[in-house]
DNA sequence: TTACACGCTACT
DNA sequence: GTAGCGTGTAAG
């Protein structure tokens, strides 16, 4: 049997089946889908096996057997093989790349060199004497067979004597791909079986055998399993007490498998379906209905903050689950909160999995195989949770399906939304968008479409799109191509209450009436009466980034990276300045470089001078502060959250990660320092993210009884965006921006790939540059295609080279090219001929590059 | 990606 | 003559 195996090697040239010989003793264990450690190039390495085949066209002398098969069942099924070919395909990127990033990190092997000692099997070594050699002995102990990297650090004098031995024979070299983490083995002890026996020896144990009794006793009287670590604790012994009685057969001491479960010793407090709401009722019924009908269908729902999506959600799973299909749930990172946890633990209990990139590898791993071993049913996650290993997948649910970070900005650079589409339709599953403030993507896509309960409701809120439509691209990624996403509303709030009142306070006039602090007299007032009645508030510093960079206000000065020529970031603790790009760090001057004027300044308000102000503004105030530093260790996230919770603070202030699925019922404040902060980015979505932002951090007011009020400070309060959010009203912003993004040809009148070059000498870049965009301009012009609107709605545009916004990274220049274009044009076909026409025959093209598909951050 | 072969330079 | 290094090439 021939195995088609795709190696762990990413690279243009080896990104294709390799034929391996399936050996005898894996004949029938080799699947699609098996991991396997094959010899390639003089090495072993990891691979897939996509395929099998009788024969091969490969000249039989060239033909090598597969090493070793590395795991019991294989790691992928032929869906998600099939998917990754598709992403490999759309985002530009090695097949092994896609294959690997939808398997657990703990299951990147690396290969392991092991020698054995060949007189085990068989072979004469008595000339050699232990005596003479230590390590021999070393080997010998060690059951023969040892890692050669463990005997160099051992016996670092013997390296020649251990190399001589292998190339006598001696020792014998096996190299093996070794999984970074196994499964965690626990050793446990097992009570007697013979329970009479075991009370009869008890007996007769010696009396100076007292801590042996003492166990036994214990055994006997608890009759469970119990790991050795806590017995010895419990028991006030020692393990070798233990393993005393093990050695006369009165226990047993095993090792068994342990699952780490994130959740362990937490309970969830156990829900039912609450009833819903008309509105909620009828979005579920959608849903429902279409999950029976086996629909790979595709819903956005639109639900203004706090109209109750989670529930919703809940349900459509449960009734998935009913007819033993599985269900996905994605949720933003940044939500991934406990909060949000607790909610379907609470719900589904032990059937729901969690992965998300807080927990530790072998962590995720073994929620990863409570999916594949068919333990649990509903997959809560980030990004990544979209491959998890279901058979028969039901329903995907993405909430908030705006947020970039389902897209992923390393290869491969695909976006969650567009493979969930894809993956949907493998399993005839259906796909339900949600969010408050749905992407200019998704909503243009589902104006276009109606079904009989949206129709009613949602003409309104469509009719903006759908008069300027017309323009939009049909294909804007998956989301679409093929059906378009149908509409459904949930324009209120769950029980009537309103949306909170939002007020914008223009902070150039706080300035010229001499306010200078970064709080105007209304937020300041409002954080007053909080504090009076006991009451919390959210404070967000809407910025991206953290950066606080230094300037010289004498000169004018600023810090760059020498590697990157990017303004280098203060960090407090550290005193340092650092490269957010390439790690670079340096010691924070104390008087300026280049004039040597002591008026160097740190710039930027960060979280800290925020919470600076807040206490010399209320001095006893309880500040919890949520940004890049306080939350980078595990569980911290949650213990600031919990505290928050109890009310033990009375202002929780944040950057991005204040503003998302939060939900606590004494918050009736939310304050904005600076609005603008996002909205004049160099980016096209800038006004987008600045108006989904502010609308998601308002609606983390008065969800409950008490009413919400919210205040944005601004130096714009005039700009669309911002008022559009102060009115909760999306269909205006929806309106002004898609007027803008028609004009200004950007998505989704368009869809765009970003080509970034890169390359340490910089004639040679661009160069290479011109020549990617003529030969870009050649494959556009032979297809057919020109640069102005066609008769057919097609139209493709190719922008650059120019100088990155990042011009140069990790002491590498960085030029860019832009593809925009409009209709079914197979502009990564177009693409990928370009880069093999500025290759060398070996297709290696002589500057890196880099593709990015529906790119997010233009930035 | 990486191991290895090949050819060149620089020195024992 | 050969160790040491850079470059090119192929990997089943």
């Amino acid at each position: 049997m021939i195995a088609k195996v795709i190696v762990d090697v990413p690279s243009r040239q080896t990104d294709r089946p390799f034929d391996y010989n399936v050996p005898a003793r894996l004949e029938g264990w080799v699947e699609i889908g098996s991991r396997v450690g094959v010899p390639f190039g003089g090495r072993v390495v990891q691979g897939f096996v996509i395929g099998l085949a009788p024969f091969t066209d490969v000249d039989v002398s060239k033909l090598k057997p597969i090493s070793e098969l590395l795991d019991h069942s294989p790691p992928l099924s032929p869906d998600l093989i099939e998917l990754a070919t598709w992403i490999s395909g759309k985002y530009c990127c090695a097949l092994t790349t896609a294959l690997q990033s939808m398997i657990p990190a703990a299951l990147k092997g690396k290969a392991e060199t092991y020698v054995s000692l060949a007189e085990e099997e068989g072979k004469e070594t008595s000339d050699l004497l232990p005596i003479e050699y230590d390590w021999l002995d070393y080997i010998r102990r060690n059951g023969g067979t040892v890692k050669l990297s463990t005997l160099q650090e051992r016996y670092p004098t013997e390296a020649v004597a251990v190399k001589g031995a292998i190339s006598d024979g001696l020792l014998i070299e096996r190299v093996s791909i070794r999984d970074r983490l196994a499964v965690r083995k626990v050793l446990t002890v097992f009570p007697p079986e013979d329970q009479e026996a075991a009370q009869a020896a008890l007996e007769g144990l010696p009396s100076r055998a007292a801590k042996q009794r003492e166990v036994l006793r214990y055994m006997l009287a608890h009759g469970e399993p119990i790991a050795l670590q806590r017995l010895v604790e419990e028991a006030q012994t020692t393990s070798s007490t233990v393993r005393a009685l093990a050695d006369k057969g009165l226990i047993v001491l095993r090792e068994i498998e342990h699952n780490r479960d994130p959740y362990a010793g937490r309970s969830f407090m156990q829900t039912t379906a609450m009833s819903l709401t008309a509105e909620q009722q009828a979005v579920y019924g959608e849903i429902s209905s279409a999950v029976d009908a086996g629909d790979s269908r595709v819903f956005l729902l639109h639900g203004v903050t706090g109209s109750g999506k989670t529930e919703v959600y809940l349900q459509s799973i449960q009734h998935c689950l009913q007819h033993e299909r599985q269900a996905i749930v994605l949720v933003p990172e940044i939500a991934l909160t406990p909060q949000m946890v607790e909610r379907f633990k609470g719900r589904f209990g032990d059937a729901v999995a969690v992965l998300h990139s807080r927990l530790s590898n072998g962590e995720r791993y073994d929620e990863w195989r409570k999916i594949r071993e068919r333990r649990a049913q509903v997959a809560v996650g980030a990004r990544s949770a979209i491959f998890a290993p279901f058979q028969r997948i039901g329903l995907i649910i993405i909430d908030e399906e705006h947020e970039s970070s389902y897209k992923q900005e390393e290869s491969p650079k695909y976006h969650a939304r567009d493979v969930a589409v894809r993956r949907a339709r493998q399993h005839g599953a259906v796909v339900v968008l949600g969010s408050a403030t749905p992407s200019l993507e998704s909503y243009a896509a589902a104006s276009r479409s109606g079904t009989a309960i949206e129709r009613a409701s949602a003409e309104k809120a469509a009719a903006p799109a759908a008069a300027s439509g017309g323009g939009v691209t049909e294909s804007s990624g998956a989301v679409g191509s093929g059906r378009p996403p149908a509409l459904l509303p949930m324009p209120h709030r769950v029980g009537g209450r309103p949306l909170p009142e939002v007020q914008l306070v223009d902070m150039r006039e706080e300035l010229k009436n001499g306010n200078r602090s970064m709080f105007s007299r209304q937020l300041h007032e409002a954080l007053a009466v909080r504090l009076e009645r006991g009451e919390q508030s959210v404070l967000l510093l809407n910025r991206r980034g953290h950066s606080t960079f230094v300037m010289c206000r004498s000169c004018g000065y600023t810090a760059l990276c020498p590697h990157c020529d990017i303004s280098l970031t203060f960090h407090q603790k550290s005193r340092a300045l650092r490269c957010h790009y390439c790690g670079h760090a340096e010691l924070a001057p104390t008087q300026c470089p280049s004039c040597e004027s002591e008026h160097i300044r740190f710039f930027g308000t960060g979280t800290q001078r925020v919470e600076e102000e807040l206490s010399k503004l209320f001095p006893g105030i309880r500040v919890i502060r949520m940004d890049v530093d306080t939350t980078t260790e595990k569980g911290s996230h949650e213990k600031w959250l919990t505290m928050f919770g109890d009310r033990q603070a009375d202002v929780l202030l944040g950057t991005q990660m204040v503003a998302k699925g939060l939900d606590f019922p004494y918050v009736t404040l939310v304050g904005v320092i600076a609005a603008d902060t996002s909205l004049h980015l160099p980016d096209f979505r800038a006004a987008e993210k600045t108006f989904q932002l502010l609308t998601q951090v308002a609606g983390r007011a008065g969800r409950h009884e008490l009413p919400g009020e919210v205040i944005i400070q601004t130096y714009n309060p005039e700009h669309a965006a911002i008022i559009a959010a102060q009115h909760h009203d999306f269909a205006a912003f929806v309106s002004a921006e898609l007027k803008h993004r028609q004009v200004m040809s950007y998505p989704p009148y368009c869809r765009l790939i970003l080509i970034t070059l890169s390359h340490e000498a910089l004639p040679l870049l661009l160069t290479t540059g011109e020549q990617l965009a003529a030969k870009l301009r050649q494959g556009v012009a032979d297809s057919g295609i020109t640069s102005s609107d066609n008769s057919d709605g097609r139209f493709i545009d190719i922008l650059g080279p120019v100088a990155s916004p990042i011009p140069r990274m990790k002491d590498r220049y960085r030029f860019q090219c832009m593809l925009k274009y409009r209709g079914n044009i197979d502009a990564t076909g177009i693409l990928q001929a370009a880069i093999r026409a500025i290759s060398d025959r070996n297709g290696v093209p002589p500057v890196g590059i880099s593709v990015d598909v529906d790119p997010q951050v233009i930035l």
